[in-house]
DNA sequence: TTTAGGG
DNA sequence: CCCTAAA
């Protein structure tokens, strides 16, 4: 038995690593350090620990691996490109194909038609829509503004805007702004924004990071923050974006290089410029995410020794992001992104829970300290039909439990307070050495993602639930009375989420919920097709509502972030685009003034 | 299996 | 979120 494994190395891709030791140390605020540090080299480990050298296809496999997630950078848009020419990346593969306003990597080769034609897929389909709109877009968009603006665009004291102490950043005439805010402020807006908290005291990097995620974007600057439109204001180079993006106008942008003058706020209201509009790029995000683990640790604190929690931590979020073990990565899933050559080493070749000790130089501070690295596999919940046949059988449930660990030699990490989770954690382990015990499900959801990434009509699939689990450890399940299994924790939505959700509606359309599953939260398994219908059902109502999270609950102690009104709008817009307003509510909202609050317990829809 | 809608 | 009917 073996398995393929990540382990550092970092002369191995000359062009990831280039340029990229002499900056960490000195640029945290850079876009510089956006590059992970981590080069992987693919070594197979056999069953007595010996590291054995991957050979050359998937060494390949890797490669192919990487290039997409470089190349989805690309397709990102000029932003990235731009990033990305820090990272010290060959020029050629920055160049785009102004002709299409495509990637054209050297670097790509072969995959690149696939992306290709995957993009002209995306991309066209929502200049059409935006063709069909564009003009209803920017006569209904000032319309729209205004009911969500609390104050009247009449020089709302523009310094109040930007400078006050308690701003309300989250709907200052639809943009967000993260300047001035505390720490504590920007912490629960990174929980809401990215589901995670976060210990880093750095109002910068909090800042950064919060409006990389809600711009999907890396390039931000260091000196202001409002995000306006999910997008960030104040871009020099935005008009460079806007020629690589093409010509797909979509979105209200201002273009305002004045940097944080008080007017700002006014004119970007006035200032409606048409630029292009959403890319979908999970890998950013997603990049994102992970990043942080590695940057936070490095912004705490100096060199600490590593704890148990961080390797476990650390480990846990590159099992899950960065291992080729995980095959189709899910976070190269995304919309106007493909990954046609997937690692198609099946699960079932990998040493189940077998952990592997590795170090990697991590970057601790820069100082390169050794970090032992576990690596190991998913641990999922089982899935439904596992968890009934154990609902019938309450009785064997400990000695599955037992007997499993005891094979497969789990250490016990935890506590078996959680029973059930163990049982859960232990049947998925052994669904990995024993197919018969395993539903056929899984195994034809695998067979069928290979199908389609060897006919190279993958929409990279992520392999089932393989990066299922970290995420949701945390969401236990628990039996009804009615014998039903419910989930326990209601997940948050993040506010990336919804923004993807968001998205997903405006490409494909509100009601084709499992294609927007696939596509846009291939990575977030938690979320069903259902979920995310419900969810759109909420922003409906939430952005149909009365002028969004309204001041009436002046309790600044919201413990979720309220859904920025940039976002409500566009879920407006989507809407009235979709001709699926909620009835009543329809376009006299701007009328209305207060017209009856609709529904007192409207709940919390406009809240993440 | 997926969608739509009620609870 | 859950459940279910209907497609």
């Amino acid at each position: 038995m073996e398995t393929v494994v990540g382990v550092e190395n970092s002369d191995e891709w000359k062009f990831e690593e280039s340029g990229f030791f002499e900056n960490s140390t000195s640029s945290l605020s850079s876009p510089k350090y956006i590059a992970d540090p981590v080069v992987y080299k693919l070594v197979r480990v056999e069953c007595d620990g010996r590291f054995v050298p991957a050979t050359d296809d998937e060494v390949m496999e890797v490669e192919d691996f990487l290039v997409d997630d470089k190349t989805e950078m690309l397709v990102d848009g000029g932003k990235n490109a731009e990033c990305s020419s820090d990272d010290g990346l060959p020029s050629e593969m920055l160049q785009l194909d102004s002709s299409e306003g495509l990637p054209h990597s050297g670097n790509v080769k072969a995959d690149d038609e696939k992306l290709t034609s995957s993009l002209e897929e995306v991309v066209p389909s929502s200049a059409l829509i935006v063709d069909e709109n564009c003009k209803n877009l920017s006569g209904s968009i000032e319309e729209l503004s205004k009911p969500s603006d609390e104050q009247p665009d009449s020089a709302p004291s523009t310094s109040d805007v930007c400078n006050n102490q308690k701003p309300d950043f989250y709907k200052l005439k639809g943009e967000i702004c993260l300047d001035n805010l505390s720490i504590k402020e920007l912490h629960e807006f990174f929980k809401a924004t990215f589901g995670r908290e976060t210990t880093v005291k750095d109002k910068l990097w909090l800042k950064r990071r919060i409006t990389m995620g809600l711009t999907n974007s890396c390039d931000v600057a260091t000196t202001t923050f409002t995000i306006k439109d999910n997008k960030l204001v104040n871009k020099e180079n935005e008009e460079s974006c806007k020629n690589a993006e093409g010509s797909v106008e979509l979105e209200v942008e201002t273009i305002n290089n004045s940097n944080n003058s008080p007017t700002n706020c006014d004119a970007q209201m006035e200032d409606h410029n048409f630029v292009s509009g959403k890319r979908f790029n999970e890998s950013v995000e997603f990049d994102f995410e992970t990043e942080d683990l590695h940057a936070e640790q490095r912004a705490a604190k100096r060199v600490r020794k590593p704890t148990k929690r961080y390797i476990e931590e650390l480990s846990e979020a590159e099992s899950r992001d960065y291992s080729p073990k995980v095959h189709s990565s899910a976070k190269h899933v995304g919309f106007g992104s493909t990954s046609p050559k997937s690692c198609l080493r099946p699960v079932k070749s990998v040493s189940f829970n077998e952990r592997i000790m590795l170090t990697r130089l991590d970057s601790l501070g820069g100082s390169g300290v050794q970090v032992p690295c576990v690596s190991r596999i998913r641990r999922s919940r089982p899935r439904k039909n596992i968890k009934a046949l154990m609902r019938f059988h309450p009785s064997s449930v400990g000695m599955p439990t037992e007997v499993v660990r005891k094979a497969l030699a789990v250490p016990s990490s935890r506590p078996d307070s959680v029973l059930m989770n163990r049982v859960s954690e232990s049947i998925s382990a052994s669904e990995q050495i024993e197919p018969l015990l395993t539903s056929d499900a899984e195994n034809d959801k695998q067979c069928s993602a290979i199908d389609r990434v060897q006919t190279g009509k993958s929409l990279g699939l992520k392999q089932t639930d393989s990066s299922e689990d970290t995420s949701d450890d945390n969401i236990t399940t628990v039996p009804t009375v009615k014998g039903g299994m419910r989930r326990k924790h209601h997940r948050a939505w993040t506010l990336v989420e919804v923004m993807k959700l968001v998205e997903g509606v405006s490409k494909c359309g509100a009601g084709r919920w499992s294609e927007i599953k696939r596509l846009a939260f291939a990575s977030y398994s938690y979320r069903t097709s259902v979920d995310l219908k419900d969810k759109w059902r909420n922003l409906l109502k939430a952005s149909f509502a009365q002028s969004p999270p309204d001041e009436g609950m002046n309790s600044r102690k919201h413990a979720s972030v309220p859904i920025p009104a940039p976002i409500l709008l566009r879920v407006r817009q989507l809407a009235e685009m979709h001709s699926q307003m909620p009835p009543n509510l329809g376009s006299n909202s701007s009328l209305g003034g207060v017209s009856g609050r609709s529904s007192v317990h409207e709940t919390r829809s406009g809240y993440l």
